[in-house]
RNA sequence: GGACAGGUGGGUGAGCUGGCUGAAACCACAUCCCUGCUAAGGAUGCGUACUGGUAACGGUACCGAGGGUUCGAAUCCCUCCCUGUCCGCCA
């Protein structure tokens, strides 16, 4: 969520941030007028109240000095009714308000490029060089139904499409990535945790999962419970509501989680193959970080990723994204994409944000600096999204006879 | 899922026959003092959010959450959530 305060102070500076990311003047006008004016009747209502308070002290006073309190009780009845009316004004305009500013998304970091979308991200640097072919490379799904290693028909019939299964080696390699890549992010100062698929609304709302973005989530029938469709949520959401003690920060943090996800918005794309699923697995980076730390680990965290990439001598490159492509709750946003020989392309593969203070603001994050509490930084990315690393691995390591080599660093995993 | 018992500040835990209780006491923590030897004594401070004020210092709200009764609720009533125990079920 905004600094609503900030907002108040530096409106136009940070309309003029805002528009990195397609946000309207008027919406930040009007949530800055409610601001505003929820401030002026809450102080009128305070004053209300604080009358109240005060003349209901004497109700004991007047009773034991047996006065009447016929006229005091006849006041504050009336001024009763003066406060109830305020508190309708004041609820009213703070359920709105919430609405205004639970929608807006984050402020983009200044070095973040303007842009409309994808295409006008900016590559940063690439890292190994892709494999000369001698044959044409095939793309993963026919290596996968050559090698029966993966099955689309059979997933369909168990749920619908964008589910599949993996058999066989595949099957092995799926779990065999977990594990490598939970371990590596051990060793880079990540600590494990295992935390549930499930959770509650309000720790959709703490990360910005909701209330925007309610389509693409799996909704548990007839409860306020939803599927997470990325370990960031439950991970982040561990924090929510703590004050943390200084010394306790960096916090860095590792799991490995299915997601689930809708695809509400995608309908078309990648509809062939494992590329985009309703069900995935991924090994997530989560970070809780004093404010002067975040560009820091942030720093770690896509280092931490890139070199799991190279470990596995997956080619790839780093793109940090533009305002246009950026993410709801993103300040800032760097994509690694692996190259899939198969599909002459470089695909996402992981997405490192900074939230700044955006999530923590939602999610009551605070830690003590001090005598003060302050809001810490939240950060995510994947490291990495099992299945693309799947896929990249078949197809970067595919044979001219349609077999798979297993690259060396997973071998004492299978 | 059923029955009962509970949910109070960082922790333990009073208050719960409604008013001077934002909340005793103890512990933990912080600063200072004393003492000197490895442990103890004393003083003070110590919830969160918003809000007024340069500040000193005030105001409002919060005792699981949301409603209600009342001039006034941590205290009474209702709904929900959660925890514990026993039973049932189960990996």
């Amino acid at each position: 969520m905004l600094d609503l305060k900030k907002l108040q102070n530096n409106f136009d500076e940070t309309v003029k941030k805002l528009k990195k990311k397609k946000i309207k003047d008027e919406v930040l006008k009007e949530l800055n007028r409610l601001f505003v004016v929820l401030k002026e009747q809450k102080g009128e209502l305070e004053k209300l109240q604080s009358e109240q308070n005060r003349k209901s002290k004497l109700f004991p006073v007047y009773l034991k000095e047996k006065k009447d309190i016929s006229e005091l009780k006849k006041e504050l009845e009336e001024n009763k009714q003066k406060i109830t009316f305020k508190q309708k004004i004041v609820k009213d305009l703070e359920e709105e308000l919430e609405i205004y500013a639970l929608n807006i998304p984050n402020i983009p970091d200044d070095d973040v490029p303007i842009g409309e979308d994808e295409n006008d991200n900016i590559e940063l640097k690439k890292v190994l060089t892709p494999r000369e072919f001698d044959f044409e490379p095939k793309q993963h799904w026919e290596l996968g139904e050559n090698l029966g290693w993966i099955d689309f028909e059979r997933g369909v019939k168990l749920a619908k499409s964008r589910f599949s299964v993996l058999k066989s080696d595949a099957a092995k390699l799926e779990r065999a990535l977990i594990n490598y890549m939970l371990d590596f992010n051990a060793k880079r100062g990540f600590n494990e945790v295992c935390v549930p698929y499930i959770v509650n609304k309000t720790s959709m709302l703490s990360t910005g999962q909701l209330p925007k973005f309610a389509d693409d989530l799996f909704k548990i029938e007839g409860e306020e419970l939803y599927l997470i469709p990325t370990a960031e949520v439950p991970l982040t959401n561990l924090y929510r509501d703590e004050i943390l003690k200084e010394n306790d920060l960096p916090i860095l943090m590792t799991g490995y989680t299915a997601c689930f996800r809708k695809e509400a918005g995608s309908a078309g794309r990648d509809t062939r193959g494992m590329i985009r699923q309703h069900q995935f697995d991924k090994v997530e980076l989560v970070s809780i970080t004093k404010p002067d730390q975040s560009d820091e680990v942030f720093d770690k965290m896509v280092e931490c990723a890139s070199d799991l990439l190279t470990s596995l001598e997956l080619p790839h490159r780093l793109v940090m994204l533009c305002g246009g492509d950026l993410g709801f709750g993103a300040a800032k946003t760097i994509d690694l994409e692996v190259w899939l020989p198969g599909q002459n392309k470089y695909r996402e593969i992981s997405s490192v944000s900074n939230t700044r203070d955006f999530q923590a603001r939602r999610a009551k994050i605070r830690f003590k600096d001090g005598k003060k509490n302050r809001l810490v930084h939240t950060l995510n990315g994947s490291s990495l999204a099992v299945g693309r690393t799947l896929i990249a691995i078949m197809e970067n390591y595919q044979q001219k006879d349609g077999n798979i080599l297993i690259p060396e660093v997973l071998k004492k995993y299978l």
